[in-house]
DNA sequence: GTCTATATCCCGATAGAC
DNA sequence: GTCTATCGGGATATAGAC
């Protein structure tokens, strides 16, 4: 029934523009601190055009998380693993863990608030739960030519190793600001940043390694 | 001025009342989402008394970030390192951050809200800022005599050790929902939970280890 | 110090014209 | 599909009696 027309394109264009908008307001302040005045107050939209696209603020909300966890799924695809040695798909995965929350604080905010609610909204949409991702068939598949190869003598759940991997890039820029703050530390610095990209891959590389 | 009498012992338990009750409000649904109304309705008190004891909803939050921080803090102080041996005391500092954040998840909540907020409430506060955690200096004693045992052999930073013990520990809290639903873990499982507190150990004491 | 009642503002959502 | 104007509820904060 609705019109898709390429006549028109200035209405996707105008949904982009607010769905961009609204990632930095609700990364920014969090579901209930985001305003939906000042979603509309930024771009040369208004009010009701949010509700006509998008039905309510949760709704938006809703758009902006399955928009930026697609994000990362698709880049996740690029990094053509397989033709690395098992130990060098693992730092490769492990770097690009580390670059993509470097570069994504607002993905990092926005997970970190979806988390405060319980994980509401994203249990709630189909497009989420069914992004079963492909990191964890990556990871086993790294493990098993890892374990064939003779290189890793340590036995771990992928999904754990996901877990060990995660754990540290998302803590690096979700607490940057009480970390900083409590030990006097710019988690911004660029030397920390590749300092602790180092010793992240070293310690689970090694721990992967040992028997 | 102000009369501290030991007679009427209501007071400072009003106090203590509405501290906790805000503690739980504010973990669970953060500074902007959480209710004056919704504080004041669980207690034997009324929405007057948070203002008049505690100035704003803004300080009420301070009070409780404040309480939070200095709990975490007085339990470190009782680990008694230095009894052990330095892999020793370096597992029960692992083993003592990964029990308390598994046990105080309202803890791991507010710290997420806090740098939701940009740790401006941390910042702001002098308590705060001057809670210089003894944590470092613990670590610090802990590698140099690991160091000269020749049990460690990886040179390390004290405040990035701390990083990389607190990381997967606050991670496993924190993230329990999105991380749980999208890999259809429960992270509550005490199986689980036993599993990583060792993985975690591992990893840790391996990387410091290696050479 | 503790209560009831209320001021005041702000925000999500909608009405309705074009 | 896009605008202006506004409703109606609810939230922080305060007034003022006791």
């Amino acid at each position: 029934m609705t019109e898709i027309s390429p006549r028109k394109p200035d209405a996707e264009k105008t949904r982009q523009n607010i769905l961009a908008v609204a990632r930095r307001e609700f990364a920014e302040h969090g579901l209930s601190g985001a305003r939906v005045d000042a979603i509309a107050g930024q771009i040369n939209t208004t009010k009701r055009m949010i509700y006509y696209y998008f039905g309510s603020k949760e709704g938006l909300y809703l758009a902006v998380l399955e928009q930026v966890y697609g994000g990362i799924r698709a880049l996740e695809q690029t990094l053509d693993l397989d033709r690395l040695s098992p130990v060098d798909a693992l730092r490769r995965m492990i770097d690009f863990t580390f670059d993509y929350h470097d570069a994504n604080p607002d993905f990092v905010r926005l997970v970190s608030v979806e988390n405060i609610h319980h994980g509401a909204h994203l249990r709630q949409s189909e497009t989420l739960r069914n992004l079963n991702s492909t990191v964890i068939a990556s990871l086993a598949k790294i493990l098993e030519r890892g374990r064939e190869a003779g290189q890793f003598h340590t036995e771990i759940d992928p999904v754990d190793l996901h877990m060990m991997i995660s754990a540290p890039c998302f803590y690096r820029v979700s607490n940057r600001y009480t970390f900083g703050t409590l030990f006097a530390r710019d988690l911004n610095d660029p030397v920390l940043r590749e300092r602790h990209k180092r010793m992240i891959a070293d310690t689970i590389v090694g721990y992967l390694k040992a028997g």
